[in-house]
DNA sequence: CAGTGGTCTAGACCACTGC
DNA sequence: CAGTGGTCTAGACCACTGA
């Protein structure tokens, strides 16, 4: 903390130096940063290069700027990822939300790829999640989702009805655990167990299978998460320049 | 063109004056723009909201600067957007362009559904070219390409070995038309024909449909294309914030 | 070396927000 | 109304490129 390399253009540390205290909850999501006056009065840097540090922080979807109001520490919303791959949509075409259904909590040691993905060290305990989702009563997508179990204990104890439809606030409100930005890998597959029974698909039925880690605002994984859909509620949309 | 709307910020203006001079070819991609000082003693405003509106044109990926050298009107490299979604590799892990081989290449009228992706009237000729992709010898990939006729005649009569593994570079050449952005739309589905003898895959089998609509540098659609994998070739990460 | 974009400053004025 | 971010200016100096 507070370390800076001096070859930097003064931006740029500004913009490290904003972004760590970021990641150390200094403001929290939702909260202002200070005012441009304010940054460039206590740095001792004048507005132009405070603006051009926070831009660089807004291009990298850390902050909102409000004209008027002020600079924000952003949220960001993994509720639209869900939709960005897949077509749950009622008949008039507006999205719903499934709802959640969690079949398995349980400790364990945690296996090979978990550990691995999570980049802990051989022998972590871990928490597992296995979850349906549901649209109305129909299974529409299966998930197992591992945690790193000394930073989620209460999440394996906590009463479910308490959890909520989605994880990530839980995360935030029983753990302190903020998930800052996450990495998707999407392929195809052929269902397998436990999935198939979970979306009652017949064996080897074409599956999209997207693989999530989720990080924190300190760079590090926080949640693996493999998430199995029928291949025929795919969709995905990009544009390329 | 030329056509400004007085309420709009200085530096907005000007992008826009210096996209629409890009899309005129006034500069062909390649070629430098004018300078940061040059474009400010033409237009009358600050070296610094020259900066800024040339900065938009970064980001929206138009052109390029480098240090030293000068602003640059970019290429759009789609060649890379393969490999974004299949994955095609040598047992090294290196990526290999697939060889091109075209099954047929027909002049007609637009089936509807052409017709519409492309946006033209109702009748109006287009090009249709059915493409095998192989790597090694074996198809790893089937495409259906669509282009308005009026635009692209030289395609449906040049000599077929002249075109090369990658056609846009063929339709600049050869047609003067310069793919600048696109959109596409993952899905997976069963193959249907043509598809699935060119894959020489069994009726059905899962496979993966990019749909391309390639837009030139005034907008307007220059071609579509219905592109086609096997499910198992295909992986597409993202990374999200 | 001249010419380019990159960084940084200091200040003016505008447009929007919320009290 | 005071306070915020948004636009715009004018100029200094630095770092890199290519002849």
């Amino acid at each position: 903390m507070g370390n800076v390399d001096q070859r930097l253009p003064l931006y740029q540390r500004l913009r490290d130096e904003i972004a760590a205290q970021i990641a150390s909850h200094v403001w929290r999501p939702g909260e202002a940063i200070p005012t441009e006056a304010e940054l460039a009065a206590s740095h001792s840097v004048a507005v132009g290069t405070v603006r051009k540090a926070i831009q660089t922080l807004v291009d990298e979807g850390l902050v909102e700027r409000f004209q008027g109001r002020g600079t924000f520490v952003r949220r960001p919303s993994f509720d639209s990822s869900l939709f960005r791959f897949l077509r749950f949509h009622g008949p008039e075409g507006r999205h719903e939300v499934p709802e959640s259904k969690i079949l398995d909590r349980s400790g364990l040691i945690g296996p090979d790829p978990v550990i691995k993905a999570l980049r802990l060290p051989t022998g972590t305990e871990v928490i597992r999640l296995l979850r349906q989702r549901l649209i109305k009563g129909w299974p529409v997508l299966a998930e197992e989702i591992w945690l790193p179990r000394a930073r989620f204990e209460p999440i394996l104890t906590m009463p479910l009805d308490e959890m909520g439809a989605l994880l990530y606030p839980a995360y935030e409100r029983f753990c302190g655990e903020i998930v800052a930005s996450a990495e998707e890998t999407l392929t195809v597959e052929g269902v397998a167990a436990p999935f198939d029974t979970i979306l009652s698909l017949p064996q080897a039925s074409p599956v999209v299978v997207i693989e999530r880690l989720a990080f924190g605002y300190h760079g590090g994984p926080l949640e693996w998460r493999r998430s199995c859909a029928p291949a025929s509620t795919f969709r995905y949309h990009i544009e390329i320049r």
